[in-house]
DNA sequence: CAAGCGTATTAGAATCATTCTAATTCGTTA
DNA sequence: TAACGAATTAGAATGATTCTAATACGCTTG
């Protein structure tokens, strides 16, 4: 039982995705071995299940459920051996990771209003960009007519380095060590 | 040592946030305390350190870093204190939780490229939003340009309640609590 | 000033996702 | 088939957060 949506009469052109058909499942399945053999990576019958769990699922899978999968056919599986072969997706950019769980939380008491921010991946700071945050409001409201979600809140974060750690990479990593980041 | 920087010469209207004045933030902190107390809450010593400590720093702190500021005024305090607290200033609007630790990550292996996401709060799922992402690549730039990071991604989060959720909380809860979730 | 009540606070345990470690097993090639 | 390196494993370690049950505190009332 799958929530995909009619997007039929989509007003504006936001859809969700739709599940993939066997053919380009098949042929995503093998883009994906080609790139990992491409760096050495030895394409084991496990590690086969785990590609074919992560693609089959248009859930956006965890790799607790991707686990799941995988020990369906293979019971002995290792919870382990999913983040080994995940790590080794993300280095070769053939699986995307959509953060839940990174480090700790932080808190904003002094604008207590969704606005976006720039996370310095090197020194892990958090600024504000008190920005045209490209019509914030505008878009909860666009975006809930056309995708039939009642939206409450849009995040918005931008990931990079920043200017002192794009200078003084050296530093701002001690820097970062020092705060208890990194 | 604080990383804020000089925007005057910004050619696009974006800068970071500036420190607050005395004056503001003194503004601010009444603020807070007048909407707890309106909650009937207590305003304690402690309470009123952590106040400050989250409003003092323009980082974004996490609890462990409130939690060092309060305990060089209360050294006996307890992290779970801090915890007990920002859950209160969440409920009464008055913080904004930047979330980095909330439940487990989830993984894309259809199309390893960054676009939006639908995140249902109800059920939980994740859904992919092909969309118009507005105009991404292009903020990207811009937002390089713009703040003098190096910007590498874009993270475009709609929270909110999906259509199903919508229709049949009950039933969805539970579909939801089947699966892993919630 | 003392008793009583309800909230605040505490230490520590529990949970959950993730990472690490060190030992074992597997696959491929010679 | 032997041997080497990579893959896999169980289980421990880590880190953030939440939970729990007991204690302490601050107010109010008698």
């Amino acid at each position: 039982m799958l929530e995909t949506r009619d997007n039929r009469d989509n007003p504006d052109n936001i859809r969700d995705s739709e599940p993939m058909d066997e053919a380009r499942f098949r042929m995503r399945l093998s883009e994906m071995k080609a790139a990992l053999r491409d760096k050495g990576v030895v394409i084991t019958r496990k590690r086969a299940k785990i590609l074919e769990a992560l693609l089959a699922s248009d859930r956006h899978p965890t790799a607790s459920e991707i686990h799941e999968s995988v020990k369906a056919f293979y019971p002995g599986t290792s919870l382990a051996t999913i983040y080994n072969t995940i790590d080794i997706l993300k280095e070769t950019g053939q699986a995307l990771e959509i953060e839940f769980s990174a480090s700790a939380n932080r808190y904003d008491g002094r604008i207590p209003v969704s606005h976006p921010h720039l996370v310095c991946l090197a020194c892990e700071k958090v600024e504000d960009m008190d920005a045209a945050a490209p019509n914030a409001p505008l878009e909860l409201e666009r975006v809930s007519q056309a995708t039939g979600y009642a939206i409450v809140r849009l995040r918005t974060d931008y990931y990079g380095t920043c200017p002192d750690c794009l200078r003084e990479p050296r530093a701002d990593a001690a820097n970062a060590a020092e705060r208890g980041f990194a």
